[in-house]
DNA sequence: CTTGACTCTCACCTTACGTCATACCTTACC
DNA sequence: GGTAAGGTATGACGTAAGGTGAGAGTCAAG
């Protein structure tokens, strides 16, 4: 039977010697002796163990996972790797949207279309918030302004009590900014990530088109009902209108 | 002027109070002032700042990243964020093939699709080297087989004796595997990492299929070639033959 | 007997915070 | 003015998976 010393058996399995103490320190690959000085020895049988560990340590599998799953033989190997491949799928998405972000950013910062809030508040016309919802309606249909509505009714008091503090904190946040200035790419990140918050609560709308549709749509929501233009506690219908401009406007650039 | 105290800034930002602590404690981001009672308060600019600190850090960038993109305002922003999708790019790579992996394990052990080495063995007959290769090309086609060998002598002598140090690496593995047994299913896993490892060293075969029959390819040259058949220093042609067994096996079932 | 290679244990460092512990400060209320 | 509640400060420890030594003991070869 073929004995290792930590450097062979490190070696052999291309793991550095430190490893192997700290598997053997948390229980999870004992040697099969300690020798007289208190070296080391392992067998066959550890370096068959090895091998499983660096296989599920591979899968990205923390070393507690691992050693539950070698140490319980009944255990649900199945389930437990299709639970984590659930996880690292929710990771490649994030991954995803990031990678997406950063190309809007690249895009962004290469073609200087930063927002100044000047352009945003140019042409801007005084109207009242009935006249913003008609117009939403017939430029966008009623059917989607009215699916925008039914899914904000269908939120329920407590969603509808989230999304309202959610806004206010983004009100609260980009006068600040517009104020102070005069960073207006700032503003921009507030809105994608704004984009980004608020996505999760149409979870019905499927395509990208028609996603940046409903936000735009959203935004003449967010005038139309004067629940969303108040700014700790009081109506701030310029908020409001800015807010619709950038949203349009992020909606029409950067989701294409 | 507005003011905030940590906690209002750390509401007001979606972090923690700890958050703004370390922050000011690395450098990152330090209150505007500090009162009579050592009170960190601050002011627009630093709600400013901490804004694109998360937006960055939504991007996961690390900290060092972020104080380095903002403390110069010369940094090469585009740069950084081109590289830095380059390597989300690459994790999302990582975690491609780590689901692919967990499918074929998930799949190999709902069929029992297990090897054992009794299979591996049977009606293997006991010919010579030139043989299998002529088998192999009959088999595959005099292209593939002299492509692989094109291959490995591309490798140079570097690559080559990479490749070998590999292959003896693997032996040993392998052989110390099938003498332990019974737990064969190891034995699949590590053709599975062997096969993940040597792909790299034939970059030209572009189709999955292809990279399959190469595959399969690769371990009847191996039988060919007494060079790839030893195991510590000795040739061990049982081993060149289990393996070529085994590597068919895994191409024909798991590379679709 | 000494050198060099190997091994042991201990212990601090890494990231980006969370979680106490202890002590001090500020504000509201009586 | 006293007290209780709650905000704040600093410091220290813990996390995952090891890296990187320090100081000391062990082993085989020359």
């Amino acid at each position: 039977m073929k004995q290792y010393s930590v450097k062979q058996l490190a070696k052999l399995a291309g793991v550095s010697v430190r490893t192997l103490h700290l598997y053997d320190q948390i229980g999870l690959l004992k040697p099969a002796i300690r020798t007289e000085a208190r070296y080391r020895m392992y067998g066959e049988a550890e370096l068959l163990r090895l091998q499983q560990i660096l296989f599920y340590k591979e899968l990205d599998f923390s070393l507690q996972a691992i050693e539950d799953i070698l140490n319980d033989p009944h255990f649900d190997l199945i389930q437990a790797l299709e639970s984590h491949k659930l996880a690292l799928r929710s990771r490649q998405e994030r991954i995803q949207t990031l990678m997406a972000t950063i190309d809007t950013t690249i895009h962004r910062l290469k073609t200087k279309q930063m927002l100044s809030h000047e352009e945003l508040y140019e042409g801007l016309p005084k109207e009242t918030a009935k006249t913003y919802r008609n117009e939403a309606i017939t430029k966008y249909g009623a059917e989607t302004v009215e699916a925008s509505e039914n899914h904000l009714r269908n939120l329920g008091k407590e969603g509808f009590q989230q999304l309202k503090v959610e806004m206010e904190d983004i009100a609260t946040k980009l006068i600040a900014m517009m104020q102070e200035d005069p960073h207006s790419a700032i503003v921009q990140q507030q809105i994608a990530r704004h984009y980004h918050n608020i996505r999760g609560f149409w979870g019905t709308v499927q395509s990208p088109d028609l996603q940046a549709e409903a936000y735009a749509g959203l935004g003449d929501l967010y005038v139309a009902d004067e629940r969303f233009t108040l700014v700790e506690g009081k109506a701030n219908p310029e908020y409001a209108q800015f807010l619709q401009q950038a949203m349009r406007y992020f909606a029409d650039t950067q989701l294409k």
